[in-house]
DNA sequence: ATATCGATGCCCT
DNA sequence: GGGCATCGATATG
């Protein structure tokens, strides 16, 4: 008999929206409250180990030219999501936020907890460890696709929820991106073994 | 451990 | 045509 991993999946959270007023902070805040969180697609998912903030003055943004058919999401509601695809063939997820347009904060890796399965399924059965450990490796195990760009944070297939425990965030500097590349608007859940690269100043 | 490279879509000049 | 908010494979210390 072929050795299968029983999933054990924990509790998903009893009220998992997030109030509107939330996702009105600017990014670099947000970015760092979002560590912790939990993020499910159709149930599979898990905590929010890595963030990084863009807004709409920065020259790594996708916003900073101003409004195109591409970065539209950015301008629209505060936590909605901004999908895009990057360098052609992978995804990217965003949560819009900010008190003014342009604003939002990439989710860069999570620690897988729920849907162990289907994640493994998506991404070739790889170690539950590199299933989400990076943003367009997280979109694939998660199935993020341009389809959802747009879409509510607070509806489903989305579930983003505050975190249960106490959280210990560092910040460092972005991560492939050429200009603005001293902001330190990266943010990682401190000790985890999840993130896509260390947190480095 | 770090470095380099190619794949690939599409927005922008 | 240039330039990416990336990834996986390969090469080398």
């Amino acid at each position: 008999m072929p050795m299968t991993i029983q999933e054990t999946d924990p509790p998903v959270p009893p009220d998992a929206r997030l109030p509107e007023a939330f996702y009105r902070q600017p990014p670099p805040r947000l970015a760092r409250a979002l560590i912790g969180c939990r993020l499910f697609v159709d149930g599979a998912g898990g905590r929010i180990v890595e963030t990084e903030a863009y807004d709409a003055d920065d020259p790594a943004s996708h916003s900073f030219g101003g409004r195109t058919l591409r970065n539209a999401s950015m301008f629209g509601p505060p936590g909605h999501a901004y999908v895009y695809r990057s360098y052609g063939l992978h995804w990217c997820l965003n949560v819009v936020c900010g008190t003014v347009p342009g604003g939002a904060v990439l989710i860069r890796a999570l620690e897988p907890e729920r849907g162990l399965d289907r994640m493994q399924a998506r991404r070739g059965g790889l170690a539950p460890r590199d299933l989400c450990r990076g943003p367009g490796r997280l979109c694939q195990a998660l199935a993020v696709t341009g389809a959802l760009d747009g879409c509510s944070m607070s509806a489903p297939p989305f579930i983003l929820a505050a975190p249960v425990e106490g959280v210990a965030a560092i910040a460092g500097r972005r991560i492939g991106i050429t200009r603005g590349a001293e902001t330190p608007w990266r943010f990682g859940l401190a000790g985890s073994r999840f993130l896509s690269r260390p947190l480095r100043d």
